[in-house]
DNA sequence: TAGGAGGTTGGAGTGCACTCCAGGCAAGCG
DNA sequence: CGCTTGCCTGGAGTGCACTCCAACCTCCTA
């Protein structure tokens, strides 16, 4: 339950700049994929990934001659960041929001180092209370498992 | 983002069944609440309750001589309880699943166990999926933090 | 006993994040 | 050349989990 990352994610990222991250398993030399291969790549569909340049979620993807996508290592770096935002539960419109203001410039970096503190501090709790879930699941699975033949429990 | 439990939710539970778990504070020596006052008690409205009950996800909720429902301490714990796998991200039908096999009674007991055995699994893989977001987060954070002058990052 | 807050119902509406459709263009293979 | 497979577009549709509506009833306090 919720789609974690399917498909071989293409590593920690963000678009190229940040901190030097390790450059990972990417095909090859290549860079310049169509909609297919970034479809498996990532694990989103073709349809999503026109849907997130459609709504400005993706910066200007290039196109071949005759129209049709290629996207960049740097896109797939951005996707992958992406895939770690969704991961936090961060609204998509916020992270538009987000994509907007790389758009922009330089003086919304702080801004953006605010947004992701905000994110940052709400998936810390969110851990808390998942791992709060946990203790209470495997309380519940204990009693199952030793008290298998009393009746009427949930 | 992502509504955690907002009102003094009440504490661990499971329709008074499982492992004894301390009675957490609950208004007083009180055992049937109006919905108003488990909607402020859970962080959960009104309709939501009812929407609860109407899709079988409550057992059903005792009623006043008027028809009112009068809530007990059971209920609160099994929401309390549907509370912690909401936090999961199981889908409410797994849910309504869930409180069926209870309903139905001690053949369900393995169905049961296994069913809280996955949801535990995917809750620890979502912390180390969160986990490995935070880190992340936290690195994009710090080049911010030193490398704010820098332009057209994101 | 009057008024306002809060309770009841079935059914319709909302917001989010996709997901699909129809009709057409393009690329590579035998 | 024909065929299959893949990509293009705008717009409509889907599924989930609520959320609200209208019309009415009940409880409590002044």
């Amino acid at each position: 339950m919720i789609p974690s990352s399917p498909a071989p994610a293409a590593g920690p990222a963000g678009r190229g700049t940040g901190p030097s991250e390790p450059r990972h398993p990417r095909p090859d030399g290549r860079d310049r994929y169509t909609i297919g291969e970034v479809a498996s790549l990532t694990g989103l569909t073709a349809h999503t990934l026109r849907w997130y340049e459609r709504i400005g979620l993706m910066p200007h993807v290039d196109r071949s001659h005759t129209g049709q996508r290629r996207f960049s290592n740097r896109d797939l770096d951005w996707l992958a960041f992406v895939a770690k935002l969704r991961l936090t539960g961060m609204p998509v419109a916020d992270m538009v929001a987000y994509a907007e203001m790389v758009r922009v410039g330089e003086e919304t970096v702080d801004a953006r180092r605010a947004l992701l503190e905000r994110t940052r501090e709400d998936t810390a709790a969110r851990i808390a209370e998942l791992r709060d879930t946990l203790a209470v699941l495997d309380r519940k699975i204990a009693y199952y498992h030793d008290a298998v033949a009393a009746s009427g429990k949930d």
